[in-house]
RNA sequence: GAUUUCGUAGCUCAGGUGGUAGAGCAUUUGACUUUUAAUCAAAGGGUCGUGGGUUCGAGUCCCACCGAAAUCACCA
């Protein structure tokens, strides 16, 4: 930005820099240590230990300022927290008040002094000292909090616009508490995904982004250029080819957490780069990894949220085990009143008819099942339900079924209406996958443009051969967003992709 | 991509039926050595998203564009 952009505030803030340096301050010096955060003085303190807390030092960012003269009490921010600040002229080293006075709201401290509790009984720390770690040059939305008698929080002014919050994110994370907790068990949540399948004694690997052939899912994808080899390459949509060549090359447990890229439309749901888990266990089949997810995503409501209940809208979802099962084509009948189950593609158009369901010319016999399937049953899946039993055109990774004809041993998990996992027992019949991948190039050659390529050497990784495997894949952003009750992707993305200004 | 709504001071917002802008917080100056949305007194700060048009005159009406949100489409 050029120079003449700048506001009264921000010119105000350049000459007191200029002060503070004249006065021979540094104002972005190089270290500081602190001994104690602001979350664990306040927890330590008690009018009978305060006396282990007379000497602390502590850093953090000014968040508000009540001066009274000769002194002054403010507010620092910590990573932890926010604590109150003492800050009177006679216990300051002589002249310092008046650097004090230079200070804004923004600016990053370091400090020492004593806990003590004020009359009114708020734990703060008195300075006897404060050196300026950082001027902070522009101003920054203030929220005022006010907290009743109840504990109660109430936010005024807050820093509220969606576009600067998603823009801005390091504005929204100093100002908004409730997002830095959001962020943090965004962490949490992976750590413990992390920790479980480590103590399973499954390895966490990575597999490449940039891919000559995509596949795993059907999407559109990125495609992107490499100079030196002059070919263009793909981001990948999906990690499950490149996870099951582990498989065969001899790894029995395998998963990776990473970036998907996926070039479709943005809504509150989807983001065009977005976090996926994929593991996939040797010897084990889709019931198996039923129980392991169900175990998983019980245990982390609980390390969470220390609850395995959670409330989204108007629902209470409990994630308690068990979780409902029930195959696919049961609750077609539930909920259209139709049993669809080995019916050809002209029945189930017809269906979808009746039903009052638009299906696009051209769509395939699975687009139209998951078209009535997305329309009539999936928004009644509120509590944790694992969908079992699909067809085998709607599933070209999935391996037939021991005992139902045309269907393959695969399950989605649906939680409030959305799809949170996706697993099956994996095919691994080399002869089979050839000819489900082929019959989708047909489909990609008749037009459907999410349909798979054939993968080669996915498929003579299949022919060395893969033994029996389970694989899942699970969506981080929207498992976080059910753990956090946030309702946008863009809520659990640090950096959601926005469209750049001008 | 479609529809609807929105874009006014650093932040949150108000601006019937068109007459070039207001409030609170933030900022500045003064008072105040235990305040906490600190208080009291005064002050400064905006080419009203951008560009056109209608009009004597537009933040306000019309059109286009830019950006956002929600819903829909697309994304098994």
């Amino acid at each position: 930005m050029a120079e003449n952009t700048k506001n009264d505030q921000e010119l105000r803030r350049l000459e007191e820099l200029d002060l503070i340096e004249k006065a021979g301050i540094c104002a972005y010096p190089y270290s500081f240590d602190k001994n104690i955060s602001a979350k664990e003085l306040l927890a330590r303190f008690t009018d009978e230990t305060k006396d282990d807390l007379a000497d602390v030092k502590l850093a953090g960012r000014i968040m508000s300022i009540r001066r009274m003269g000769k002194a002054s009490f403010c507010n620092i921010l910590d990573e932890t927290g926010r604590i109150q600040l003492y800050v009177r002229k006679d216990d300051l080293p002589e002249g310092k008040y008046d650097i004090f006075k230079l200070l804004d709201i923004g600016d990053i401290i370091g400090i020492e002094g004593y806990a003590f509790r004020t009359k009114t009984g708020e734990i703060s720390v008195h300075c006897r000292d404060f050196v300026l770690l950082c001027k902070s040059l522009k101003p920054l939305p203030i929220a005022k909090e006010e907290v009743d008698e109840n504990g109660n929080k109430k936010v005024y002014d807050a820093f509220a616009d969606k576009e600067l919050r998603y823009r801005k994110r390091y504005i929204d994370l100093i100002v908004n508490s409730d997002i830095r907790d959001t962020f943090r068990k965004r962490a949490e949540i992976i750590r413990n995904i992390r920790n479980y399948f480590d103590t399973q004694g499954w390895m966490e690997v990575e597999t490449p982004t940039l891919q000559p052939q995509y596949g795993g899912a059907s999407a559109r994808p990125f495609i992107t250029h490499h100079n030196a080899l002059d070919i263009d390459l793909y981001m990948r949509i999906a990690l499950e080819l490149y996870l099951k060549r582990l498989i065969v090359g001899g790894f029995e447990g395998v998963y990776e957490i990473g970036r998907n890229f996926r070039n479709e439309g943005m809504d509150r749901n989807h983001n065009p780069e977005f976090t996926m888990m994929e593991i996939y266990v040797a010897y084990k089949d889709y019931n198996w990894i039923m129980n392991m997810i169900e175990e998983l995503i019980s245990m982390l409501a609980m390390k969470v949220n220390n609850s395995d209940k959670i409330v989204i809208d108007d629902n209470t979802i409990s994630l308690a085990r068990p979780f409902k099962r029930e195959k696919m084509f049961d609750l077609f009948k539930k909920y259209t009143g139709y049993d669809m189950q080995g019916m050809s593609m002209e029945e189930v158009v017809k269906i979808a008819k009746e039903l009052g369901i638009q299906i696009e010319p051209g769509a395939s016999y699975a687009k139209v099942l998951d078209e009535i399937f997305g329309e009539k049953v999936e928004p009644n899946l509120i509590q944790p339900t694992f969908v079992t039993d699909y067809p085998v055109e709607m599933s070209p990774l999935a391996k037939m079924h021991r005992s139902e004809k045309g269907l393959v041993e695969r399950f989605e998990l649906f939680m409030n209406g959305s799809e949170i996992a996706n697993a099956f027992s994996e095919l691994n019949d080399p002869r089979d996958q050839r000819n489900r991948l082929e019959e989708q190039a047909r489909c990609r050659a008749n037009g459907d443009d999410e349909a798979m390529g054939v993968d080669e050497d996915f498929l003579n990784a299949l022919e060395i051969g893969m033994p029996p495997t389970a694989g899942l894949g699970m969506g981080i952003d929207r498992l976080v967003m059910m753990l956090t009750g946030e309702k946008s992707i863009r809520d659990v993305l640090l950096f959601p992709l926005m469209r750049p200004e001008k």
